[in-house]
DNA sequence: AACTAATCGAGACGGTACGTCCGGTCTTGCA
DNA sequence: TGCAAGACCGGACGTACCGTCTCGATTAGTT
């Protein structure tokens, strides 16, 4: 066996690259930029992540530590609740700035785009999906509708705001749930 | 004075950048293939395209050539065909490799940032308040929403459709502008 | 038939390049910095010389107007005159930074290198021969010795002094012409 | 601390640019050549040698292992030993190529000159100095000489013959040396 | 006086090399 | 074995220069 990996290394990394990320976006980060604010050498970086992009995704998309949306008693609470963490989670200054350079390149790579899937698509799903099961079996819905175009519908207007119109999301939460809570239920 | 440009040559640019990026992607896209493949020198590039992006930019965004959209006689009508118009763009073989990628760039420099909201989302959103100002126009609205909004509602599904789930948006247009529809005069 | 060339395009062409010489080295000189400052176009240059090195040339080593020499009355004093000419010419400023540039690019071309020859080895050669004649006819040599090592022996000197050691040849014709003659004469 | 350079790298990149020095000539010669037939990349280059001049510097210049000369006994004899140390250098494939690019990129570089001056015209005249004063030991000359000028006297006709007048310097050595210990001693 | 043909300044063209920068791998010596 | 330091290969970047070419406008000589 012998020396085991120090864990304040792990930490040292993902903090760096938060912190470049957030100064020079995703353009500017360079591995070596990140090594030598972590004080470490470039190896330990990629004896813990194979590209550049995982140690990217792993320090600022914090694997689906999304908590199960807690039940508001009504659909259009939850929903504005599960909206304001996507725009929490999209807006923190290293996510920003790496979300849109990780969808870039994931589509050079099906095995990284499987992982980003993973963890950013299929939480948020899951955690749509439970909350349609509660809808429906409080009465507010006849079915439970279909997930992907749920999700695209709360989580699209985010990314368009932030990424495309480049504005801030402030109270989008609210009106986004609003308007897709009417959408299922009324409609 | 001097000898003009030869639009022979901004066509064979832009030609060969659209065929790498439909190959390689964005990420394999290189200035020197591109200078190759349309048989110019990279000189002849970079007296038309400050950097790379901008080429790409040129290239895979077509600058707003989208018409104004066609008065279809109902909000529902004009929305789908705006959605479709917005789909067709973003899946073309070239932009689909392209938007991602400049997305992640245009965040380090607001010159390419402005640009691409130029010839993006303004003319969008044009086509929107046109269709929009219709609407009220025939009473289906009693007054002209947020634009922002709409927009995001409009275009936000269909990026997080394609480049989040990567799925396909077949039949997304049917049913976005329906629910968009109904949302903006149902409640 | 058609325009006539205009000689004051040729003078600017050779004035302008034996100024950048002078001011920026051998390394320096680009075709268009010369056309700019002589306020031409660069096909103006190319219909006059085939390459930036004959240009160069043309401008800085000043074809062969070396007169014949004039006869002082004696080897020593003829050498001397013939060694002041060669120092004459090497430090003009402009020949002073073409000539080591020359002499580095003839290698590649044998066409060039013939043109050079002719128009700097030659003409010291014919003059040198001349001058060793007058010495045999006044009986101050017995016979015309090789004029091959004698020039090697008169232009080396002068070469090594000024592009080897980097310094300046003052008093260097009086010295030399005293040491060739001396060689020449009682050796 | 680090990584160690790799002395094998250090040799490969210098026999190359001889090899290619000698194939192609100093015009010829390309950075990207080099390290492909090193089979190295090009940083290994620019780590160690800042320019492409400074590489063939090293190149061809062999930094100055020329021996202290040989005491044959008579200043003619460590004369004509010296000066064909001189030719020896000078019509190697490597460096016959290299000089005069290099005393050409000089004169835009005074601290490659100077380099240049110290592993060349330095080293010669050492030897010079040390031979003169032998020389001077054994009573064939009353006083050491100007080194300068003997030095012209000795490198420069080996220049004239080699660079100016083209040809071979066959012969050259017991000539030149003859004249030169002439003319310090007879005249 | 009109036509012809080569010139002019300006500057775009293809090609090639430069020196810099990064990503991902490998190699030191120390702990 | 892990670690910091840093060298290694490969390959793209954007710049610069060469020699050629194309514009529209002159400027002679020829009809």
């Amino acid at each position: 066996m012998g020396r085991p990996r120090d864990s304040r290394v792990d930490e040292a990394i993902l903090t760096a690259t938060r912190g470049l990320l957030a100064e020079g976006g995703y353009a500017g980060l360079t591995v070596d930029a990140v090594a030598e604010r972590a004080r470490i050498g470039k190896a330990a970086i990629y004896r813990r992540h194979a590209t550049k992009q995982e140690m990217v995704f792993a320090a600022a998309v914090h694997s689906a530590d999304l908590p199960p949306p807690p039940d508001t008693g009504s659909l259009l609470g939850d929903l504005t609740v599960l909206v304001q963490e996507i725009v929490d989670h999209v807006t923190s200054p290293a996510a920003a700035a790496a979300i849109p350079g990780l969808l870039a390149d994931i589509r050079s790579s099906p095995e990284l785009a499987a992982r980003f899937h993973n963890a950013f698509v299929t939480v948020q799903q899951a955690g749509l999906a439970e909350l349609l099961g509660r809808a429906v079996a409080r009465g507010e819905l006849p079915s439970s509708p279909d997930v992907d175009l749920v999700h695209a519908l709360v989580a699209g207007p985010v990314f368009a705001t932030v990424y495309l119109q480049n504005r801030s999301p402030d109270g989008l939460a609210e009106r986004l749930g609003r308007i897709v809570a009417g959408a299922l239920t009324g409609a």
